[in-house]
Formats: structure tokens, C-alpha cells, sequence
DNA sequence: GATGAATGAGTTTTCATTCAT
DNA sequence: GATGAATGAAAACTCATTCAT
């Protein structure tokens, strides 16, 4: 959140800069999503943000840091809305089909957003790449945690290698029901889609905590 | 193959048209390797591949023709080495294993192609867009296949549609070991990380479809 | 002095202005020696002057307005200070030497000053651009009459244009102490340099005069 | 001349580069010398020098190289000429005043070019002021010679310090000419003044090296 | 078939100036 | 009187593409 001030702005009125952001921001996802960071120009980014050109930076310095903050706007959205919903004291099979259900259904929700991070994100600024790759990871932490704490809850044991890698797998899976849409939607609802991943996640994990 | 014909070229020799296009190609993939596609001029990528501008005109109508023809020649690379690797009379657990291994190694190997041709997919002009989620699902088709052949030969019954997810699973995993290197280089081998993958697999499909 | 009230001012307190354009020549001043007149912003020189680019607009009408403020305020404190250092009764080759000296002296404190003046005049608006020059007419005249003096004290008879030509000589010859700081300062300390210039001068007058 | 090379092109004809080099700097002079540098635009170059402005960015990276180019070419002219004009055996009296004259003829005739050139120099990019400043001092050079085989030829003991100020000052003096003829102008010819300068040099230095 | 010079529309970015608060 | 956010014209520079040789 005030991480958001990683980038300058020459204007002093912080919550100026928050508004003329928010509107930056989403002129910029939609026209990413159309076309792309590198065939959008910042001028039509000015324009869909509903302000000149001038104004436009004076709350950035270049159009990199355009992409850095949708990046980041949009990670913050996905991890907040994955915060709110999951925290369970009690970690049964069904609290992780939940927490996969959520993700999915937030994955499916922002999935445009998410199209466009995830293409981009090679074009950000070398020095800004890893503010970004932390906020995956603290993601992908998020279901490390579920997992832990399910296979704690059974008297598993099962090494913190192994978990990480199902929860990586977890996270790809929900990119994966974005990015592979043109596939998946002709065959899956959402709802089988999760049913059946998290069927194949859950029976290898059981058979292999054994 | 003669799929590359699509981009027609004003030069009539065949034999030299195919020359000059796997010069251009290589040029151009280890240019779009280090800057991306659009950050890579034309004049380079003439340049690396050991010719002039004009002369990379004479092959192409546009540079969007390139990336076309590098996105087809690496799907061909990659579906001709797994093609190579995958022929069983009888498919067994050990198959599988040896199949995604394959896989996954192919994955390894060509992991700069794989992650250029997967970023850029989308700057591809939308007619010629078809035809390389076409290959993808060839290659999807692959790991279906095998998987049916593996189930009928247990006698399990398994939906086709399931099957088909279990495939894209493996697709996207082959990936996700390129395009999540920065994180999972650090904790796994490709032989830890194909290792459990596999077992993570087989177990919940001999789970399912007990 | 009121000549600065050539440039218009919304704010009408003369004091303040007064206060006000005095920063603002010292910022503006300091930032031309560094960048010169062009690569300045009009922000840079609010900030400079400590206050905002809103405030900087009540003193000025435009930014050319601040380059005659600057210039107008150079000329100003190189005449008051020659006007400090000469008024001889009787005037000596002594005299001429001191004059010199003192001259030269200010050349060489207010070297940057200087520089930044005579390198920016040409941006100056047309309109404003005679004025300056009649500045520069004054500070030849300076020494226009005590060349005349010391020929009629000595009796002899010497064209005015020829002792103009002079008083153009050592004017220009203070201004070479500091655009050829480069190459002089090697070779010459600023005494030795007055020195050889007077005896030249001198030699070559009194020559002429006999 | 070879040392134009000094700013690349990515035309490779050098006889082209040169063609259309010339034509640049034709163009650009007459510009410069209406407004300055920075108030001319490369666009306004490319159309003045009869070409596109994509055209003229293949013969040069950037503005300020452009203005290398000018100073480069101005400074070698007036060499050349210089150059042409002195090649004496025996230095009189005489010669130096021929030597003078046409110097001075050479500024007059130049005027224009030689006013651009030293007011715009502050604009070299850093790396490029060291090699104009040493064919200033190449200028100096040639007065420097002329004075010094004027000294021995006559016998007179005279510091190098002493004849390179006096050769500073010619060279000073025919800049002067250019630069103050707003002023100059007015009451003198370029005859007159050559001539007093000359006779105001001449004394000076027979005087002191007696 | 090959070359590379020419083109100019299009891109990012800057900055003097205004004006509502 | 002071402030600083907003403006948009203008600037430097790039690059895909063409075409005469």
C-alpha cells in the first residue's frame, strides 16, 4: 500500500496522488488488456485516465512505472482478497477446497488483470522485478501455510520442500484457468475445474503423507 | 513445415527461402531472449542473422512475420523431441514417468525458447493466432493419449474431459519449471522436481479412478 | 535601478518585489552558471529561489524576463564596483594601471557571472537587447575617459576613435581573463596578466601618442 | 577532416556521409545564426538541409552532434584559410601586419559562422569540448610562431609566456571584431581597425623588447 | 536476389505558463 | 500574495517499411 511510493511523483498532495493513481491505474488495465503495455501509448493511458498528458507525469516519471503500478495494484487486490478469505483455525480437507475454491473464484474474477501481470511483467524496470516477484511469493506462502498446517493437523509428516511445490502448483493452477481459457472454458465450469483439481491435489498428497 | 509457407516471401527458390528463414529465426530468438520482441528492431535481428535489411524483407511482409515463425519452429522443435522421446507399445506407470520425464527435460533444455515464444504468443497478429494454440493443443494431445492408453490398460474408466485436465496439468507444470525458475531453481533439481510431480499425479489418478 | 521596473510585476508592493526579484537573480544566477539559460527550468529557479513556480509568476512575465533581471543585475554590480575603484583627479600611467588592475580584479571575482552573461545575452528578447548593450557602452566609456584624460594630461593629441578602440581593448581583455580561464590560467596569474597587458598597452599608446 | 569520423553514422558511404554531412551543416548554420542552438529544431535542420528528419538522424545520434559537426567544420575553415594565407620566410614587421590583416579578414568574412561557433560551444557535450578547444589553441599556435620567428629574426629575448598572450590577444581581437560589431561597426572600417590594432601591437612589443 | 539509404508517422517526455483555491 | 496542480504544444529521437540501384 505505501509501498505505492516506491515510484516519485512531483506532486506533493498524497492523496491527490492516491486519486490521480486510482484513475491511472484502471484506464491503464483496460488498455493493457486491449492491446498490451507496448502497443498503448501514454497518451491514450492519459486520456482513459480522464487527464492530459502533462499531468499524467507529474505522477510518474516514466511509463514503466505505469506497468510497475498496475502490477502491483493488481497483486495487492488478488492477496487481499485471498487474505479476507481464508483464515481458519482448524485446517480440515474441506478448508483447502475452500481455499482453493477462493483463489480460483478470484482468479476467475480478475482474470483479465491477471492476464496482463503476468505478460508484462518481463517489461517492468530490472530494479522494480523483484519488489514483484516477493509479492508472488508471498502468495504462494499463503497456501504453504494451509498445507502445513493441514498435514500438522493429520500428523503427516511431510518436508517443506514438498509443500512449497504443491502450493506452487496450486497458484499455477489458478493463472493456468486464466491463461488457458481459450482450452479450459470449452470444457470446464469453474466449479469442475476446482472439483477436479483439487480431487487429483488431495488424493496424491493424502497417498504420498502415507 | 510446410506450414511456414503462410508467410509468403517475394523470393521463389524454396531451398533458399528455408536457409535464410532458420538464419532469421536464430538471429531473431536469441535477440527476443535478451530485450523481448518489441524491444528488438528488425535491423537487428537482420543484423544476427547475417543479412541486410532488405533482405529480411525479402522473406517476411512483416516483423510480426518473424515471431510467427519462431513461435512455429520452436512448438515444432518441442513436439518433434517429445514425439522422438514417446512411443510405447504398452503404457505403464513407468511410462508415464519416463513420458513426463521427456517432457519436462525438453522443457529444461529449450527453457529460453519456451519462455520467449509464451510471452510474446500474444503480440502474434490475431489471424495467425489459431494456428499456434492449435499446436498447443497437440501437445496437449500427446499427454492424453497416454493417459487414456494408461487407464484403459488398468480398466479404469475416466472421463476424457478429466484425462484432458490431467494433460494440460502436465503441460503447464513442463512450463511452470521455465517460467518459475527464479523461484524453484533455488529449492529443487529437475530430477526432485520431475520426481514429485510424477508421484503427486499418479497418485491422485490412481486415486480417482479406483 | 527603476530601470528594472521595465519588467512588469502583478504584485504591487515595490519592497517585496524588490526582495522577491533579489532571490530569484541569486537562484537563477547560480543554476546558469551550472546549466546555463536553456537547460534551467523556470521550476528549478523558483525552487532555487524559495519559493513556489506560482509565486515566481507574480515577479515575472516570462522566463527571458529573469535572463534581463540577471544580466541587468551583473552590469549593475561590475559598473558600482568600477565606479568604487575609479575616481582620480590627476590621471597617471599609475592611474591607468590601477584602473586597469581594479577592472581586471572584478573580471575575476565576478568571473562565472560574467560568463553566464555575455553567453546568454543573445536569448534575450530583441526588445530588451539595447538596453544591455548601452550597459556595456557605459563600462567602455569608463575607461574611454581616463584614456582621454591621460593623453590631455600629457598633451598629446589622440583621435576619439582611436581612444575608443582602446577602452574597447581593455574591456575586452578583462572579459578574455575569464572566457579563457582554460587556456590563461595555465600560464598566468591574474597580477602577471595585468601586468604584460598594461606594459602592451601602455607601450603601445604612449608610442603612438609621441 | 578524418576526424569528423569522430561522430558515427549508420550509413556506411563515407562519400554519402560526407555529401550529406555538408548539406547539414550548411543548414544548420543559417539557423543557428537566426536563433541559436537550442531554438532550432532538428526538424527545422533536417528540412533546411533538403532532407527527412529520419534521414538526418542516420548521419548523426543526436542534436548536440550536430553542433559538433558545425564547430568542427567552422574551425577547420578558418584554419585552412589561415593556414593558405601564412607561409612566410622571413618574418618582418610586415608580414606580422599581413599575418594580422588577414586573419582579421578571414573573422570579417566569417563573421556569422565564428559568432555561432563561440556562443554555442558551452553546449558540447563534455566529451567533445577538449577537442575544439585544442584547435582554438592550434589558432593561438600559429601567432605564437609568427611572433616568435619575428623576435629571433630581430634578435630580441622574449618570454614564450609573453608571445603566447600576445598571440591570445590577436586572436582575441579578431574574434572581437565579430562579436562587438553592433558596436564596432559604427566607427570603424575593417581597415582602420586592423590597422590600429596592428600599430598598437607593434609598439607595444618593439617597446618592450628592446 | 541483395543492399542499404530514405522516409515520416508515431513515441515518450519536458516545461513554460495559467488559474482555481 | 502564495501555492502547486493542470495543461498541451513542442521537442528529440526511433524504427518498420520501401524502393532505386
Amino acid at each position: 500500500m505505501s509501498e505505492k511510493q516506491t515510484v516519485p511523483s512531483s506532486v506533493k498532495d498524497t492523496r491527490l496522488i492516491q486519486i490521480r493513481r486510482e484513475q491511472m491505474i484502471k484506464g491503464a488495465i483496460s488498455l493493457f488488456k486491449e492491446k498490451g503495455f507496448h502497443r498503448t501509448t501514454t497518451r491514450e493511458i492519459a486520456k482513459a485516465s480522464g487527464f492530459s498528458i502533462g499531468t499524467l507525469y507529474e505522477y510518474i516519471r516514466t511509463k514503466e512505472d505505469i506497468l510497475y503500478l498496475v502490477c502491483d495494484q493488481i497483486y495487492d487486490e488478488v492477496q487481499e482478497k485471498i487474505k479476507r478469505a481464508l483464515h481458519f483455525r482448524h485446517v480440515t480437507k474441506e478448508t483447502i477446497k475452500e481455499g482453493i475454491a477462493a483463489y480460483f473464484k478470484i482468479m476467475d474474477e480478475l482474470q483479465d488483470e491477471v492476464l496482463v501481470m503476468y505478460q508484462e511483467i518481463k517489461s517492468l524496470p530490472r530494479e522494480m522485478l523483484p519488489v514483484v516477484l516477493k509479492k508472488e511469493l508471498e502468495m504462494v506462502a499463503v497456501f504453504e501455510d494451509l498445507l502445513r498446517r493441514y498435514f500438522d493437523q493429520k500428523g503427516s509428516v511431510v518436508s517443506d520442500e514438498q509443500i512449497r511445490l504443491y502450493a506452487h502448483n496450486i497458484i499455477v493452477q489458478g493463472q493456468m484457468w486464466g491463461f488457458r481459457r481459450w482450452a479450459l472454458r470449452k470444457h470446464y465450469t469453474l466449479e469442475k475445474y476446482t472439483e477436479w483439481q483439487f480431487h487429483l491435489l488431495i488424493n496424491g498428497i493424502d497417498q504420498i503423507s502415507k
